[in-house]
DNA sequence: ACGGCTGTTCGATCTGCATCGAACATCTTA
DNA sequence: TAAGATGTTCGATGCAGATCGAACAGCCGT
């Protein structure tokens, strides 16, 4: 059976979004790349996406750190299933804590990312 | 007499409120002095306050990069009056293109800043 | 049991940026 | 005109964090 309650990882660490710094949801949200992580997410359905399967041009370390900073912000809430982490947008805790600010990330159109947006050549990019 | 107009001194550049990315917007109000900055300046009168008279803990020349930052954020406008160069939030025009984002940085308490707090001991401080 | 998939963690690297001190420019006041 | 005040700019420094590759750890098929 496919266990639905799987302890053997150690389970995320959740932020409770009340408790998050303004501070902590701006460098959060400061970065192009969770953004994009953010939106994608909007778009889905809650539990409907691993970590595996947004569209993002970073390797998967980079990546886990980056849900590891939003879930620190309160944005976004993990849960085991099997091999995979699926993920939900705390959308209602979140707009709670900071009216309006999620909506402006939504608003946010893609590619609009902006920093710099070059490749940048010597650049640590991919 | 006091000239009212010294077009010696470069006028700054000032962004338009309207084509400001979201990202240079929370990029900016991701630094704790900045926030500070902008929370000193809501509680005065526009071009009440010169850029001096900030209770920063940084020295002037961090200070006049913040200045150039928040500019060009489109969240402050400057304007020069003799040696001082006088401030304004631009209040009206950043919340017509980021509704809300404003307010929560207003509603942050003195203090709650955050990063880390502590004085650091070899870090770069003051 | 084995191999593939999914994610995390570790150590290293590199870049951006916040900061400083000092030099400079401009305006004001003595 | 000389001195002081106000800001900006420049070059250097140091730290935080974004990224990578590789190693590791559960979970799931065959």
């Amino acid at each position: 059976m496919p266990s639905a309650s799987p302890r053997h990882r150690s389970s995320p660490e959740h932020a409770d979004p009340g408790d998050v710094t303004l501070h902590a949801a701006l460098a959060a949200l400061a970065d192009p790349v969770r953004r994009r992580l953010i939106r994608e997410l909007a778009a889905a359905e809650d539990w409907a996406r691993a970590c595996g399967t947004f569209d993002l041009p970073v390797g998967k370390a980079a990546r886990s750190h980056h849900f590891a900073v939003l879930r620190s912000a309160g944005l976004l809430e993990q849960r085991d299933s099997g091999a995979k982490r699926l993920n939900r947008l705390r959308r209602p805790e979140f707009d709670a804590r900071f009216p309006g600010l999620l909506d402006l990330v939504l608003a946010e159109k893609d590619g609009e990312e902006d920093p710099g947006a070059e490749p940048a050549p010597g650049g640590r990019d991919r």
